[in-house]
DNA sequence: CACAATTAGATTGTGTACAATCTAAAATCT
DNA sequence: AGATTTTAGATTGTACACAATCTAATTGTG
């Protein structure tokens, strides 16, 4: 018997498995279906998510904002520069430690989140996922972002 | 008895609960790993995701590489004119309808599938993920990607 | 056949990302 | 204290991504 089903097991190098070609398709493609949605309020996805960040905890340095968002200063910097800009936020060298900037959101950074509530809701409808699967992918994920942090030095 | 516990149900504008932001973050990570495998061959993630599509299937339009990929010209255009600039593949304009370009492979283009071929191998010993969450995981973002395109117009 | 609509790819403009480097301000060492 | 090292952010340069627009070729329609 030959053993041509045995040699077909599993190619590597296939598209179709690569986890990380996966991961990067489905992020690109459900950011682009948050755009719409943010676009009208004057939003990024990454403004975005800064400001959920600074919900949960204002009043930040952009160091510890960056360990949260996974982003560092070259493209916080910007960033925030913009939404201080757009009156979201306000950028101040702290007090004791003079480099350190605290990131603090405005009134009108805190109103956004109203006008955000119904965003989630929103991209749920959009059927990306069946919800029996959202809890194990986030948990998978979460595990994955953990792994990668423990070796990054 | 107060319903404290029960209102700490689930918030949908919590980082922690966000499953775009948990793809978005586990993907770019994830391209860091490949950086620098890649570096030294002279290739970037997208480039070497362009090479895994060609392998598969070479002489193809942009159209069709722009399908599985999931990129527009936009994207493809410069990449592929760079990839072009060092000798992985051929652009040349279609010989019936002279607006579709076709990417071919060149022997340089063949070749580097060997010099990859230890990636996948040195991708998985950075134990980014275990081993049984790999494939539901990648079934599940096929899904995903499956349910995006349904509803892509 | 002429004209409108569509299509493939290229171009332009904006917004990330990140490595590498820089600057100034701590912190550490001797 | 003075010199060295480290650290927080900012800056620079490169590489994506994608929306919007453009051009040229093809298709569809009357």
């Amino acid at each position: 018997m030959k053993d041509t089903d045995e040699n077909q097991t599993f190619n590597p190098l296939a598209l179709d498995n690569q986890i990380c070609f996966a991961l990067y398709v489905c992020s690109k493609e459900i950011i682009r279906k948050y755009t719409p949605l943010l676009e009208p309020l004057g939003l990024t996805y990454t403004a975005y998510i800064t400001l959920l960040c600074l919900w949960e905890k204002d009043n930040v340095t952009v160091k510890e904002l960056g360990e949260r968002l996974f982003l560092d200063s070259g493209t916080l910097t910007p960033l925030l520069k913009k939404m201080e800009g757009q009156g979201l936020l306000t950028r101040t060298r702290g007090g004791k430690d003079e480099r350190t900037v605290y990131i603090k959101l405005t009134n009108q950074g805190k109103a956004m989140k109203e006008k955000c509530s119904g965003i989630p809701q929103q991209m749920m409808c959009q059927n990306i996922l069946d919800m029996k699967k959202a809890a194990p992918l986030l948990q998978t994920l979460h595990q994955i972002m953990n792994n990668m942090c423990e070796k990054e030095e």
